[in-house]
DNA sequence: CGTATTTGACCCGCGC
DNA sequence: GCGCGGGTCAAATACG
């Protein structure tokens, strides 16, 4: 999509003194407010689609694994058993396999009732190395490991938000690129609030600061799972903030803006 | 002193 | 059955 830049210089070329001053800028808020509307809603109708399509391709993904399970496992047990499965049950004598074994039941069960999985990928400054992930929620390390497959170590961090909550984390640097921070999350949240995004949280140290991290974060479309909620209006929060930060950085926006104040307040006055 | 982090040891599943 | 590797535990340590 094409980056959208707005325009928030204004004409201040009136003369102060004229009468259609407030009028201008009045018609000029007027804009900016319904540009600003436009945009959200834009927005609003983006994430909406991107839910709608990371659930479609989970769906797809999720019943394909499934297949790609089933047949793997009918071929297996074609060379290995020929035919017997593991309930007891011996097929008829046509010879053919069941489509349901032990082995594809269990696989199915593990992976219906698998807590949901999710990978984040973070991109992070090429001078910090900590594997510490911003994400809103507070977490606590409780291992580290270097894995055969990559060099760099991986971290193992349980949400410690709540007590009972299940969810945990692992983060640790792409082989290919050692400034992202692949963070896999896994389970559910069962508690409703996210904290320190904007406290920082105590036993948060050493992390990205939450703009920085939240602007930087790169969601994985064809692998990631799901897109929570929270992250979803972590966005939408930014993307405001950006809003307003541009405008106030504007000093013709700031000045216009104080022009018009003062205008109305002498106008008041009199 | 309480809490978080580190890190070596241990456990367990999987492939051979 | 054995070895390997990923994941977790828990004692030691650091820190505020």
């Amino acid at each position: 999509m094409e980056p959208t830049c707005l325009d928030t210089s204004l004409n201040l070329n009136v003369d102060p003194s004229s009468v259609h001053t407030d009028m201008v800028l009045e018609e000029e808020l007027q804009r900016l407010r319904r540009e600003n509307k436009r945009l959200t809603e834009m927005l609003t109708h983006l994430c909406d689609s991107y839910m709608v399509l990371q659930k479609t391709q989970l769906t797809q993904l999720k019943n394909a694994n499934f297949e790609q399970d089933q047949l793997e496992s009918r071929k297996r047990k074609a060379e290995n058993e020929c035919c017997t499965n593991k309930f007891g049950v011996v097929n008829n004598n046509s010879g053919e396999c069941s489509s349901i074994t032990e082995d594809s039941f269990k696989r199915y069960k593990d992976f219906s009732s698998s807590p949901k999985v999710s990978k984040v990928l973070v991109k992070t400054e090429a001078s910090n190395n900590s594997l510490y992930v911003m994400d809103g929620y507070q977490w606590r390390k409780y291992g580290q490991k270097v894995t055969r497959d990559n060099p760099s170590p991986r971290a193992y961090f349980r949400c410690s938000f709540a007590p009972s909550c299940p969810v945990k984390k692992k983060v640790q640097r792409s082989l290919e690129d050692p400034t992202i921070l692949v963070t896999t999350y896994e389970g559910e949240h069962n508690h409703g609030n996210k904290r320190g995004e904007i406290e920082g949280g105590k036993g948060s140290s050493p992390v990205c600061s939450p703009t920085a991290t939240i602007g930087s974060v790169t969601l994985d479309l064809v692998k990631s799972g799901l897109f929570e909620t929270a992250q979803k209006s972590s966005i939408q929060q930014f993307l405001v903030q950006q809003m307003a930060t541009s405008l106030t950085r504007d000093p013709n926006f700031t000045t216009a803006l104080a022009t018009a104040i003062s205008g109305k307040i002498l106008h008041a006055k009199w």
